[in-house]
DNA sequence: TCCACGCATTGACCTGAATCAAATTCTGCA
DNA sequence: TGCAGAATTTGATTCAGGTCAATGCGTGGA
């Protein structure tokens, strides 16, 4: 069922078939949200992982004034909270973009199923890293770079990590985002953001037009974000296999073929 | 030795005491650096983890024209990096601001105590889930703050921190932060925050001379900050035991009565 | 088909913060 | 003790981006 989570984590470390039917095995259940909708809120004790099947989310954070911040893009295949600690105090609200279908998988469930097989332990862990990273780019895209870059720079992750799940076309994608959504994502107020992006219009970078956004130059925009993917990827199967002597328990499961 | 470490896991989930030997047993090596000194850069496959021992250093991001962005502080009782996937491709730079003493631990030891103890395990989930707090926070911090509050609310952070780990006292504790990092923390220029910093020194709210900074009134900075620091201990114990119904591979090391 | 509401757009104006440049004060060191 | 380089402070000026307010446009619902 979670194919997108599969896919990406299979991407990551490359996940052995019997790996791919336990977290399929995982699902207890499936909830649907329709857009616009708290799908978490701050403060919650989770006790599940909800995997994001279908449609998009954000999480964000909301000071008592209402200022809001959005904190994270939800994409399938994404998990609204980590996946290791059970139950979690949620500390961001997590709301719907549009209409969302998520998988839910009970903690303690992802849990075993990590106890028993190192491959999906890992896949999280990468999955994990690959989250923080992300989050790490954001603070440094807010805190350093001008209006323009930072919105270009958001507009290449969000390619990037849709074309990653494949759900975008070599070089357009929807963008169910309102200005204002994009103005509390990257710290700029509506006007700016509705200027920006004329702006980048008119230099051909974009298009953006009833919710569809079209790279024509992927380079073009982002070098004028200054953007650099590799955070986004960091699994190296590859170099992994290659250096990473891996302890006993982990080598059955590592020495898995399923690598692409 | 890694015992600022010990005590913060410990504080979180409670540590028997044989996980806390186990830790200590685990320390490779100690190694030292002098103040301002890259200890990692970005781009490095890294195989251990390096946890402070004594001293502060940063995590930051740069791009190619200059421009630098810290994304986090690193306290004694840190880590320099996730313990969870070896090696890592660290998409970010670990510089020292003191000297520096930091013990190193074989990332594949690590992979392994986790393995043995369930409790070890669950405190390096924990305070990852705490970093990736952090994280969001100062994504938010910088993208919704006005730039009294950033830095107000960073100061809050730091002294909130070091309190919990035994380096401040009541209400003061060294910053050895140049104007220039701070500014490079929250995105602001050197002049602003030098402006913002006699402010809230006008205003009562901190004293910072020579590196000493001291908050006489915690709740007046945290109110002038919007800071409320419930994102620094996601650690529920209590919550945890009464409500987790921990699969049976984790119930012995969860048994431990080490929570004080 | 029409209406209403949310969203995008535009213009005028304001302000928080950046930049530039020059003191002044620390601090570590010889 | 004195000096050099770094860090802080100050002032003047500029500018990116915010705010306010109005208008235009698209879309989904009745």
């Amino acid at each position: 069922m979670p194919q997108h989570l599969i896919r990406k984590l299979d991407h990551c470390v490359g996940l052995s078939g019997d790996d791919q039917d336990t977290l399929t095995r995982l699902v207890r259940d499936v909830a649907w949200f329709s857009a616009d909708r708290d799908m978490i809120d701050e403060g919650a004790a989770v006790r599940q992982v909800s995997v994001i099947l279908e449609g998009r989310a954000c999480g964000y954070k909301q000071l008592e004034d209402g200022r809001r911040q959005i904190v994270a893009y939800l994409f399938p295949g994404d998990l609204c909270s980590t996946p290791f600690v059970f139950p979690t105090i949620i500390n961001y609200s997590v709301r719907s973009l549009t209409s969302v279908r998520v998988a839910r998988i009970e903690g303690q469930d992802i849990l075993s199923a990590m106890q028993r097989s190192a491959g999906i332990a890992r896949a999280f862990w990468l999955d994990t890293l690959a989250t923080a990273a992300i989050q790490r780019e954001w603070t440094a895209n807010v805190g350093l770079r001008t209006a323009r870059e930072r919105i270009a720079h958001l507009l290449c992750e969000i390619m990037t990590r849709l074309r990653a799940v494949g759900l975008a076309d070599r070089d357009s994608c929807t963008l169910p985002l309102t200005q204002e959504d994009i103005g509390e994502t990257v710290g700029l107020s509506t006007v700016h953001v509705n200027r920006i992006l004329q702006d980048l219009r008119a230099s051909g970078l974009i298009t953006l037009k009833r919710q569809q956004l079209t790279i024509p130059d992927f380079a073009a925009l982002r070098s004028a974000a200054h953007f650099d993917g590799s955070y986004l990827c960091h699994p190296r199967p590859d170099l992994d296999r290659k250096y990473a002597p891996v302890p006993q328990q982990f080598a059955t499961a590592m020495a898995s073929p399923a690598l692409s």
